[in-house]
DNA sequence: TGAATAGTGTCTATAAGACAATATCCC
DNA sequence: GGGATATTGTCTTATAGACACTATTCA
């Protein structure tokens, strides 16, 4: 505030020492939407702290990477996935969110369609191996409120996420929701060609809520960004509906 | 992506040494609109390198202190202001963005109305005291592309714009523009009373293009985001508007 | 009184919601 | 044919843009 404290503190950058000042990580939100609900992949934590706990797939950054290219080479490593739609999220910095080390993470979120949400196979006798498991999400706040959320097991059993991860992913939900309502991220979640009805339950489950049929259908049709294929889905026990195919837009 | 990887990968967090991986910076965006325009306040930097470059206030995240609390502390530091509207914009971590070192900046941006963004007082006639200007903004799109922009001086002369800041304050305009359309962030550059054409230049200046002022007065006393108080502007040449408040939305 | 902007009322165009009618598949 | 969903068309309602008209201040 004094002239003197602002002469000392504008050459901080300057005169730094090598001795770098935090210990910086990737966490990555790898979302999904299958069975009219959404899925997260998390991490079994095999040793302490927390063991037991769930955590979200994340390291360190290396000094020789950008923090997106971390996140991707994390995604790559500890998923098995790559190519998927990745953005960055939230940086958490809270002094005591890790209670071991002064730990900051930049947290990612990444889309895939369900048929790639694939967990890598596991060695079930192999011991000391960490478990990656997709896990339900139950969001218990609506609209845009955000918050953290709740992720449930296989057998339906509540998960206990470590540190702040569940924060993490309940700013993920809110970005999500708030993303939909203006860009094409929907397509994200969908094979290359899927109905609008399969469009439509996308958006639904990531609103939590139901959407109107026709005005949804005017809208997707009105944007530009769909592209009619021609063809339509098969053995289904009703009139086939038409598939459609995301296409970037050129002009606006 | 073997088993073997997934194995040495997951122990990273809890076997990290105490050595830090990364330099953790934060920068901060201070803007305001005045006169038709947006202002950000740029530090000259005294020192090399880029000296004679402009950059946005920013300092290192120190061990006590959160990364919300750093930007706060700079921004009281540095710029003298306190109490105003902050949040995190994005977080920069590329390789090579900083040549001296490996850096990383986690980027904020805050919002004060034109009377408060006074720079504090320099004196002329010291040396090595950094000096500190209000830029004036010119986005070089249109709607939320996105980009860089650039910063012009007192004297509408291009200023130079150190490392990447001239991409953090592009994201911080892009930002701006969006949370526009589903927040009360224009209330953050305003006084405490004011009129709603003033709200309405606010909102112009930021998506730099005119808006309907009809359209605009309806949604924004529908909105039930603002009060009246009664009262009215004076010493004006025409007839006075009336003042409003921004109220805080108790139910929706 | 004239210039300038505030504020109100009305009309029209567009988008959303509701709903009916028809089309197309599998069984 | 029966059941189920797709697709089209129409009607109603809400909102945005355009525009005309009145109101209030200072010079």
């Amino acid at each position: 505030m004094s002239p003197t404290s602002a002469k000392t503190d504008i050459p901080l950058k300057a005169s730094q020492t090598a001795a770098d000042n935090a210990t910086v990580a990737v966490d990555v939100v790898l979302l999904t939407v299958d069975k009219g609900a959404l899925w997260v992949t998390l991490y079994q934590r095999i040793r302490e702290p927390h063991i037991g706990g769930y955590s979200l797939p994340g390291g360190l950054v290396r000094s020789d990477e950008s923090l997106d290219e971390a996140a991707h080479r994390i995604l790559a490593a500890k998923v098995g996935i790559s190519g998927v739609f990745l953005e960055q999220l939230y940086t958490f910095g809270d002094i005591h969110r890790d209670p071991r080390s002064r730990t900051i993470t930049v947290a990612y979120y990444a889309l895939v369609d369900a048929n790639r949400f694939r967990m890598p196979p596991i060695d079930p006798t192999a011991i000391d191996i960490p478990k990656v498991i997709a896990a339900r999400i139950e969001v218990p706040w609506t609209g845009e409120t955000g918050g953290p959320v709740d992720a449930t097991g296989p057998e339906g059993e509540p998960l206990e996420l470590v540190l702040d991860h569940a924060d993490i992913l309940g700013l993920a939900i809110k970005r999500l929701r708030g993303k939909l309502d203006y860009t094409p991220v929907g397509f994200q979640l969908l094979p290359e060609e899927f109905t609008l009805r399969e469009l439509q339950t996308i958006h639904e489950v990531i609103r939590g809520e139901p959407l109107n049929k026709d005005s949804f259908r005017r809208r997707m049709l009105a944007s530009h960004e769909l592209e009619a294929t021609g063809a339509h889905e098969r053995n289904v026990a009703y009139r086939p509906a038409e598939l459609y195919r995301f296409c970037r837009r050129s002009a606006t």
